[in-house]
DNA sequence: TATGAATGAGCCTTCATTCAT
DNA sequence: TATGAATGAAGGCTCATTCAT
């Protein structure tokens, strides 16, 4: 692959992350283009298919969020990267239109690191130990999409995941 | 006539509820139309636009669940409520999708009805006494929105609303 | 017919006129049979087709302009007949969309109307004689049309009218 | 790829000008669409309403009426070019159909050019001096109008204009 | 005879995808 | 390889017309 095509590659997928985080998956792929500053035909021959498309964002997200997960570690590990989760807005709207795109390998990944900070965690006594990786998985992606929704400003936010650990807490 | 008319309604109104739980909201008004029974036409006779449609069945919903809620009660009741919404398939997709649909009123009720549960379940002693109503909707909703995304099994959900209701439980 | 039949059929047309006057000729069928207040399938009964509609409006309106052109006469009646039709605003979007309608017999009486007012002008001197009674009705017809089209004030409608009135004259 | 473009672009307003000529502006895009020769979301890349398409096609028109105007001139000019526009069937029903598209500027320049000949004729003393040029617009849309009702054979379309050019005439 | 609900063809418009340049 | 014009299948919606009540 040439020098410019790999820019454009990623130009897509930055631009393609921006539009469908904002408008949501049916945002029309020629936005992704404009915004990219390519032709429509160059996004597709990047991403055969607007799915091809989404799914590789998602791919790409769960990565980062996989690497970051990868950094933290400790007693309060697993809970300061599901607040951060929670937070970020840009990568909220994509899971909920995501739904359907399997990454299955990606997903896997998130979830080997996920299932490292709840170890660490339970190991410094943080969260209890009967608590198991698809539970807190589950919990994740429900607190995110949840998020999405209404009208949850900081404090609401906080007092839900404030109930969310009080549950993974030890007594 | 008005028989017939009052039959198709309710008629468009299930099958609209079918349709945009399996396929979403992005499901066309031509699909309601078939599984009614009924020629495109009437069902924009009975709803002008497709998001008067959508407002419809959303509000047909919620009040159904404060409905529901209402029959419940005592120190289970929240509980109980919860863990049916979740395991309504049905219920589900539509939440993700109808945002933006505004039917204040409706939720309004349903935000009664399941603070009502709130309130009897945290005077039994069942439910810790800081715990807020809008918490308590936010994690409905997240829960719920969650459940839609991957395959949780019957295990999982339980095991997921079990550290949420851990959260929520007085110690 | 019985007497209900035939007030229904007058309200029909009377709302028609209005409707399609100010609408023009796409207005829907309904709105006629609601400001006739009746329903759309009595409009339906009366007029099988909304073309029967508007060939119906269009020669009872042909039917009233001939009549009023026989109350007139004398030197004067033609210019009169001319510069009330032109005025008539009501008249006139109808006679642009109603193109198509083909109505011969009104229109012939209504020609046979201006013919008698014409020869009535040109006995008394005030037309030329070389004038004959098709160039009078086109261009009848002509001003009405244009005065549909822009923004003629009473001013501009006098003085295009003077134009052809200086060319109907007898030198 | 710009020639083909372009190419298609100048078939569709033509196909669009023939199309609504004959059919007038309810015609459908569709037909248009099959007369040039192209999809139809062609048309719509081209002219992104109906709308456009239509506005299109008279700033077109006009421009070339324009154009035509300033290319006559002297004592006879302006009766030429009156008689050559009412002549025209296919910018005739356009011309009804289209009002309430705004394009001032074309019909401004319009304007422009049948006011120049109408000076022209003044000088030559063909027209009378006291007639405007708002006078003969009207004139020249009304006619056009009318020419487009009924039947006018050539014999009627000369005596009609004979009537008006004498009404215009200085004595 | 009146009612008004139901029908369904047809319209405008959007957008993923293909393909000539 | 990039471009961007062309394609054409849907989709939402309107409205003349029919028909059961």
């Amino acid at each position: 692959m040439r020098a410019d095509a790999e820019r454009n590659r990623g130009r897509i997928l930055d631009a393609a992350e921006e539009v469908f985080a904002q408008r949501g998956a049916a945002a029309s792929t020629e936005e992704v283009a404009r915004l990219a500053g390519v032709a429509i035909g160059t996004v597709f021959r990047h991403f055969p298919t607007k799915e091809d498309l989404l799914a590789a964002i998602l791919k790409r997200l769960l990565a980062r969020l996989a690497e970051d997960a990868a950094g933290l570690g400790g007693a309060d590990g697993l809970h300061t990267f599901f607040t951060r989760l929670v937070q970020q807005a840009a990568a909220r709207r994509m899971v909920v239109d995501l739904v359907g795109v399997s990454v299955p390998a990606a997903v896997g990944r998130l979830g080997d690191a996920v299932g490292e900070l709840l170890r660490q965690a339970q190991e410094a006594g943080t969260v209890r130990g009967d608590v198991g990786r698809p539970e807190v998985m589950a919990l994740l992606v429900s607190v995110c999409q949840g998020a999405l929704q209404g009208g949850w400003d900081e404090g609401l936010q906080a007092r839900t995941l404030a109930v969310v650990f009080a549950g993974l807490a030890a007594r």
